[in-house]
DNA sequence: TACCCTCTAGAAAGCGCTTGCTACAGCTCT
DNA sequence: AGAGCTGTAGCAAGCGCTTTCTAGAGGGTA
């Protein structure tokens, strides 16, 4: 059997009540007294039952940080600063008050997925949730987020966005009230300052190889993409010069040659991402042209990879750990709300080797 | 007030016991029954609570998942393969039974905190914890694991180890008995055929930019190293062409340049893994030598940026969704361990561009 | 018809903790 | 000296489920 709080109790001599104060430390107990219980819970080796505790106290120390992919550096270092900011620093007991359990839960992307870890959450009276990367842009999974969302923080469960804009607005009840931050990157001007930048260079035939569609990410960098492009007067198909993947190499790869055969003049490539350039990269050079003489490739997020690709990655710096640790920081009351709930985080364009004025 | 098991209850006007067996599927209920109950469930939007579940039936549907660092895809790789076996296929609905709640803890490498997440999850009363990547070969360390990992056994927790060795064999309750099973990588034998490649293709000099000490996974990949070279004869202050430092790019950076300043003869560089490997690139090409004309490079794991470095990486593969998604089966019960509970997951050289044979 | 199964459903006893309230010892204050 | 604090500790009532045991209904068998 299982060391109980009552065993702690009799070998300490003390009530049940007066051990649980000093575990918890929420409540004065004399020196001498918690010195007793603490020696009698090493001796015991007791572990605390957190489902009793949660049940009791009807709050939990889980923490859930939900990514769209767990394989994907982008999100794990945001899930990385979040964790370290709700877990406490290295070397804590787990014994402290105000330790949270973090976890990551890694939903593939998929709708479906998200919704069941939030109910899981939900079901685990989670004391907060950090809900990182684009979203979905489907009005039932919208609806039905908002609705869960909502649901969460009657509970008290604190809901923070990082990486992903605010809910749209929409009925009272699903309006942003029930999420306590949102912390949007700035993909659209992050987008635009990239394209800017290939104009600027002297390029006037630039493909896209775009994200998922649907995907708020995927949209609001294309938009950036493309308001540079209208700002510059570029004419031109857009649509024929935009393919859309998955946020992968073989999604660059793939894409890049179809945008390649559809029109053998581009000077420049676009990608939805770092990754997705890697994989562009790898099509052009196939195809026999340099990078960036023959032709530049751009990406977006400056993974750690990028600067070490060659030539090096052009891209778009997020600040992916500042912003998964200030969620983090939100997410335990650490940290006060941006005004309105609403913050968007700044990118900063990367020039490197990997793009270049277009030939002749 | 949230919604309890009571009022759903009463609204389907049946008994409490009626409609936790509906929702655990344990015990036979009439259809009519179980229709009117899920109904009320519905319409209730009801969420079952969690910890007075896990309190009631001592035992919760948590998986825990520990890594290293979140942020390196090797751990993305094999936690987000693990965590698709433990929350079943995408667009299960989280209510189905054998659901769990796969969550992945970051240990940062710290053995302090891997320490207190195995007590968080202890606590929770988890139904299984996985733990991937190397171990730390500190002796305190090691027993306090044991000790630790021989309680959540006692407590009915299932551990895995994925990517880690066995448990040193110690006093009897520190045994391997309390692991389920250890999959552990062939990293000596994949550290001495890479090894061996270089020396067939004529190598003498060769610099190695170890991982940090003290983990199994270092001194494994160490020691395969160190046993081709004496194996093939080769002499050398071996120590001295051994620069020791944590997995990341700019360790390998640094390493670099630090091994061929010691010794500007090296005709070849082997990194702890991929992303050591990287910054060794960098770190030989900005000293104005070519890769693999004047330094052969060389890597391991084969993450997927391996292949895109340029020239391609020579490197080590290592099925890191195989052996993930193995494990996960194994937590879950969904597979049979393997004899004796310890299985050596093979590796595969992958010969690529940045080896080729020394100059002269 | 009487008896014994088989099915379903409910009553109720916890699971191990937290916490509001009570108790009382030792002081301070008047 | 009596009243009123302050500082500690215990009592006991739950928290919302699960599950054992009990019970009644319906039906087959002798």
């Amino acid at each position: 059997m299982t060391v109980t709080l009552a065993d702690v109790a009799a070998r300490a001599r003390v009530s049940p009540a007066t051990v649980s104060r000093v575990l918890n430390g929420n409540y004065p107990v004399a020196a001498t007294t918690r010195e007793r219980v603490l020696r009698a819970v090493d001796e015991l080796d007791y572990v605390l039952n957190g489902p009793a505790s949660s049940l009791a106290a009807a709050t939990s120390d889980l923490v859930g940080i939900l990514v769209n992919d767990i394989a994907d550096p982008f999100f794990g270092i945001m899930a990385g600063a979040a964790q370290t900011e709700i877990s406490g620093p290295e070397g804590s007991s787990g014994r402290a008050r105000g330790e949270k359990l973090a976890v990551v839960c890694n939903t593939g992307g998929s709708p479906q997925r998200e919704l069941t870890y939030l109910t899981l959450l939900q079901r685990q009276r989670a004391a907060a949730v950090v809900i990182t990367g684009g979203a979905l842009e489907d009005p039932a999974h919208i609806t039905a987020m908002s609705a869960k969302l909502a649901r969460l923080a009657d509970a008290g469960t604190k809901v923070v966005l990082c990486g992903r804009p605010p809910l749209p607005e929409g009925a009272p009840e699903t309006r942003n009230g029930s999420v306590l931050a949102a912390l949007a990157f700035d993909n659209r001007g992050g987008g635009r300052r990239l394209t800017e930048h290939l104009l600027t260079l002297g390029h006037r035939s630039i493909g896209y190889v775009a994200g998922p569609t649907e995907r708020t990410t995927t949209r609001h960098r294309l938009e950036g993409h493309r308001a540079a492009l209208a700002a510059a007067g570029v004419a031109g198909d857009q649509d024929r010069l935009t393919v859309h993947g998955p946020y992968t190499r073989s999604s660059g790869y793939d894409a890049t040659r179809e945008l390649l055969r559809r029109d053998p003049g581009l000077t420049a490539i676009v990608a939805a991402n770092d990754t997705v350039a890697l994989g562009a990269c790898a099509a052009v050079r196939e195809l026999g042209l340099r990078i960036p003489e023959d032709v530049s490739v751009a990406g977006f997020d400056d993974l750690p990879f990028s600067v070490d690709a060659v030539p090096a990655l052009t891209t778009v710096r997020l600040p992916l750990f500042a912003a998964g640790a200030r969620a983090g920081r939100l997410a335990m009351g650490k940290e006060d709300p941006p005004p309105g709930g609403i913050a968007t985080i700044g990118s900063d364009l990367m020039t490197r080797g990997s793009t270049a004025p277009p030939r002749g």
